[in-house]
DNA sequence: GATTGTTTATATGCTT
DNA sequence: AAGCATATAAACAATC
């Protein structure tokens, strides 16, 4: 039994509340473009039977790519590794696509999409503007919010990546717990090859990263170029629940005495490039031992 | 025109 | 099976 509840009208396309009898369980959405009244809805185990671009009028006919077919983790694990490797844990978007060349293949357009759309709709990816003084919604880095990450993304993402997120020692326990359904630790399915040139080594191990300095970061009050930017950036419409992607500042971004520790322009120089040297490979080894940890705290604005 | 980031739509995988 | 989570495609905006 099924029945038309009501339509919602909330973005481009309307929605239509379908109630399907199944003696407690009331109230599916689905969105559909069209739907005629004499069409028939057949649904198994949660899916209409054909999929919703049978009922589309005008399908691309152009089959979707296999689901998972080209990484060897998922996007939420690779880009918290990616990220929390690197000396400072925050990598431009650029850099964390260079990072993961390793492992992905296939399709680069789709991958850097799959990437952003990642970066953009997960809580534990967090934006860090490069240049505090001339903030930019375009420029910034990506940094894992480790209060943005649920007990759930946990066990299936960041199993391995643990000793790289001591602030999650809390969920340890819950390591143990889940041992039977381990997620498979990142492999990567190709090999790039280093230019020589570029081989700096800029990694957790590097001597760069041995000797660095903790760098502080911490609440910015108000800062009206970034608010701005970021305010009138949003075209978001027909949202009624809407939470700012967050965003962090280093000390130096609001005239702390940490002047020194502000961060270069991307373009200053080497030191945030990602490259392994030639002679270090991607293996579990070199990917879950534990890194050097800073201990970076800042706050949400 | 290229890059970066946000959002929507929908297919499909995973957990319960 | 049901429900949620993730992957994929694409449109679009802002900025360089």
């Amino acid at each position: 039994e099924l029945f038309i509840k009501g339509i919602l009208n909330v973005s481009r396309f309307p929605k239509i509340i379908i109630k399907l009898h199944h003696g407690y369980k009331w109230g599916l959405i689905f969105s559909v473009f069209s739907l005629s009244l004499d069409q028939e809805l057949i649904m198994t185990n949660n899916r209409v039977k054909g999929g919703f671009s049978g009922l589309l009028a005008e399908s691309s006919g152009v089959p979707r790519r296999r689901y998972k077919r080209y990484t060897t983790g998922t996007y939420i694990g690779l880009i918290a590794y990616a990220i929390q490797d690197s000396p400072d844990k925050m990598l431009t978007f650029k850099q964390i696509m260079k990072k993961l060349e390793p492992f992905v293949l296939g399709d680069k357009k789709g991958i850097e999409n799959n990437t952003r759309v990642c970066l953009s709709s997960n809580r534990c990816f967090v934006k860090v503007p490069v240049d505090p003084d001339y903030p930019n919604p375009k420029k910034n880095f990506w940094k894992v919010d480790e209060n943005g990450i649920t007990p759930k993304m946990f066990r299936r993402h960041f199993k391995y990546l643990i000793n790289m997120f001591p602030g999650l020692s809390i969920q340890t326990q819950q390591v143990d717990e889940c041992e039977d359904n381990a997620p498979e630790p990142l492999i990567p399915v190709c090999k790039v090859t280093e230019r020589k040139s570029e081989g700096k080594f800029t990694g957790p191990f590097s001597i760069e990263s041995l000797l660095k300095s903790d760098r502080e970061v911490k609440r910015l009050e108000e800062h009206p170029h970034y608010t701005d930017a970021q305010l009138g950036r949003s075209k978001r419409k027909n949202v009624y629940e809407y939470e700012a992607v967050k965003c962090y500042y280093p000390v130096s971004a609001v005239g702390c005495e940490l002047a020194s520790a502000k961060r270069p322009r991307l373009s200053s120089g080497p030191q945030f490039r990602q490259f392994l040297p030639p002679h270090v490979t991607y293996d579990h080894h070199v990917l879950f031992s534990s890194p050097l940890m800073y201990d970076i705290r800042y706050a949400r604005w």
